[in-house]
DNA sequence: CTATAGGGTGAATCATGGTTCACTTCATTA
DNA sequence: TAATGAAGTGAACCATGATTCACCCTATAG
């Protein structure tokens, strides 16, 4: 034989690949799972159609790995916001926060990631996607329960009421507008009153 | 000439276009907007393609109309529940029970009202739609402050998240099982501690 | 009975966007 | 340099679903 795959081509393969995803991306936060379109893809990243298949099997596995990549940033930066500290209104309030913020700076992406439908595939990966977030608040929430500091509720099903209630504030038709640090204060009071810690500073 | 538009006819016409109507939102009950295709429309209802397009401009046109009816349906049957107390918490509760009552009934429906994308001028019905179930809600709120019944808020961000809140809790990926009753209960208790009326019964 | 306005039809057409594949170009090694 | 395996290309193809339109059929009024 006369060729074999060398280091450097591996190189180009995973940085084109990557240049893909994150020209994709783009796409996404400009708008939504909507606009990722092969063909605008392949324009964007400077390279053609064809080859966007040499790196996806096909559209709905391209969406998939753009969504994961998206939402598992997302996740992560709040988990890390609410392991900061290790009492609970405090941890509520950061992750409150990080939440409010990252989707006031993207928010086509953050709406993208948690309600725009798209391929099944993408589908059921968002479900897992709100699982991870709504996990995330549960666990603070159980946490809190088991050491009196809240009253007994459901958790699983306030913690899915927590992140609808900052998705729908957030990202719904009222949202626009506001002053970033009045929305986030105003959601901390709403959020920390809704679990049975309001009169808590 | 020899013809003019008869009652009869004018009747036939009204009664054919509101099984138009009907047919489309079976259909969107069925599968969301997205099965909502001409097509099936015509099939389901026992016409042809084009006896459609005789009695709407468009697919956008229809989609539009279908939605519209359905959600100020949903929208008038919460009004309704709120405005049969007068004191504030029952109007809370009752308002919660119905959506969420309503929205248990017909998931599909409910989530191609509050959630699902479609053509643009479907789009800007559903924020009107959000805007108006936020305002049943904002309008109890924002009396519950003017009496000192509520503490000081942002009777339209809270209002936002409280409809995002039974939203996500009911139509999310975590909603599926639980008993209504449960669900409903859970549910006031959030949203009556969420705007700061906890402790009252 | 006849002319006519308009409802009803559905195959053909159009638009959009994903997918393929025969071909070209590039990198590697004998 | 020649042979080879793989990356890159993009026009052609295909699937889906909205929209049209030339043609019927029916109800009405003279």
């Amino acid at each position: 034989m006369a060729y074999r795959e060398t280091v450097r081509i591996r190189e180009r393969k995973a940085a084109q690949r990557d240049a893909l995803l994150q020209a994709a991306e783009q796409l996404v936060r400009a708008g939504g799972f909507a606009a990722l379109a092969i063909q605008s893809l392949a324009q964007r990243a400077g390279v053609s159609v064809g080859t966007v298949y040499r790196y996806f099997d096909n559209k709905e596995a391209l969406a998939v790995e753009v969504f994961e990549r998206a939402s598992a940033r997302e996740v992560a930066a709040v988990a890390e916001a609410v392991a900061e500290s290790s009492s609970l209104v405090p941890r509520i309030r950061q992750g409150v926060a990080v939440f409010a913020h990252r989707a006031l700076r993207a928010p086509k992406l953050a709406w993208s990631l948690i309600a725009e439908p798209a391929e099944p595939g993408v589908d059921a990966a968002r479900i897992e996607y709100r699982k991870a977030y709504a996990a995330v608040f549960e666990a603070v929430l159980a946490e809190g329960v088991a050491s009196g500091e809240l009253p007994e509720q459901d958790c699983a099903l306030n913690a899915a009421a927590l992140v609808g209630a900052l998705a729908e504030a957030l990202l719904g038709p009222l949202a626009a507008d506001a002053d970033e640090q009045h929305v986030i204060q105003h959601l901390q009071t709403f959020c920390l009153r809704a679990i049975g810690a309001g009169s808590q500073s």
